[in-house]
DNA sequence: TCTCGTTGCGAACACTGTACGCACGGCGCA
DNA sequence: TGCGCCGTGCGTACAGTGTTCGCAACGAGA
């Protein structure tokens, strides 16, 4: 629009009256923050493939190469925004009424919902990885520490149990949240797509016994209901995993 | 182009000699087997966004757009390759020397090894999700099904267990691949990377005490043996979990 | 020998990320 | 008040991208 105004202006009208001056021009500002949220908004709408520097010049009312004065790459918006989303996040402290394990769980939680809310996260965390931290990723990192060391575990094996659960976690969410995201992309709703694939994978599970096993257990539960019953049974049991580690250590006995 | 060529030849060369001929053309054929294979050594070599069209097609001695005649598109391309390297994967079978524990260990590192011999996969992971189900990736997954039966699991938990174990392992792995490729992009070795980013996040580590707990108990080991031992660590302790699963299981208890 | 389906490929199109240079507005200083 | 400068927006341009279309050439079958 901006361009449509100019050159009305100059090719219309070039005379030089006040009012076919090239307006005042708003000039108004762009900032970091800003550009950074209209990113997450155009992700969440149309995914990540959708996110160009000039669609997200216009949504901002601004020319695409405009961007450049705030952000040096489109890979570095991405860290921002990377960064942005994980400030949403919430790591309970524990405290008296809340103990690690249930902390850890609802942090856990936390992450599979922001999972679900921006689906794109899971095609950019790969590329992004998780150590390019940004002050919301280590804040993060430094509370869910906290929780792991309130548990009881030692500082050198403290890092090891963090890990442990995260990546679980984050294994889990972005398959979760890719797959939901290849849904959407299909148009289906989520029932609609498990049974087109179920019917296709049929002739191919024939011979594969126990995938055929697996997925006869689902009836009369709601696809939802599934992802969050299996995310909570792997969560539980690498938690178990971890009490059941803490249990050795404290009885003196040094695990492999 | 071909016009222009064309014109040339006949222009300079009108006699149809058989040297001048518009060469026997070669024809070599284009196979998808051979556009597959091609993309996995240029996706090894040079990374996910080195991968185009174009640059397949010259590296095959063919045109770009040629491989659409055997592909439809570089998304199913994507696919193609992604299955074809989950075909490397190595699923030991259960058998009287190799319990299901050690099968799952095995098949673990097999993952493992697959994230870092092909860093790109992380990236791709996230895009295509893991349920696009090509004749190797349900092959494995049918395997892995088997090991998990094998230990004791009813039909109905043994999906949930499966998913507890990839999670962890594709989680862990995707992290550990998407890390090595952003260093290899930095041109740096790993240790170097590590100091200069251990330098830069010194300061901001000053307030984040439990980050520099964790960081400070490895020193004298080099960064491959740290990133083995941590994985190894949390798949022990995922294993664990199913195993105390198991326990109680078997003595009647129904845990949560 | 002729025809037909298959394959390769050049040209073209709509987009992408980004470098460059110009124009403009507000701010500090004379 | 005037002046110059610096930060900012943005038009233009360039090299690449995925993909479509139509033409040309080939091998096989009639």
């Amino acid at each position: 629009m901006a361009a449509s105004e100019k050159t009305a202006r100059s090719a219309a009208q070039p005379v030089a009256s006040v009012w076919t001056r090239p307006r005042p021009k708003q000039r108004e500002q762009l900032s970091r923050e800003q550009i950074v949220a209209e990113a997450v908004l155009l992700l969440d709408a149309d995914g990540i493939e959708s996110l160009s520097m000039r669609k997200l010049g216009t949504r901002l009312g601004a020319g695409a190469t405009s961007l450049y004065r705030h952000v040096a790459n489109k890979d570095e918006l991405i860290e921002l925004v990377v960064d942005e989303i994980y400030g949403e996040l919430e790591v309970p402290a524990v405290t008296g009424e809340l103990n690690w394990r249930e902390a850890a769980v609802r942090s856990a939680y936390s992450v599979r919902a922001m999972a679900i809310r921006h689906p794109w996260m899971a095609s950019v965390l790969g590329q992004v990885g998780l150590v390019h931290l940004g002050p919301n990723v280590l804040r993060m990192t430094e509370r869910l520490a906290d929780i792991i060391a309130t548990a009881g575990f030692a500082a050198e094996e403290a890092d090891l149990a963090l890990s442990a659960v995260f990546s679980y976690v984050i294994g889990y969410a972005t398959s979760e949240a890719a797959q939901l995201s290849l849904i959407a992309r299909s148009g289906m709703t989520e029932e609609e797509w498990i049974a087109s694939l179920t019917g296709v994978a049929a002739a191919a599970t024939e011979e594969l016994p126990r995938l055929r096993e697996g997925h006869d257990n689902y009836r009369g539960k709601t696809a939802e209901q599934i992802r969050g019953e299996k995310f909570d049974y792997g969560l539980q049991r690498v938690l178990d995993g971890l009490e059941f580690r803490l249990g050795t250590l404290s009885t003196g006995g040094a695990a492999k």
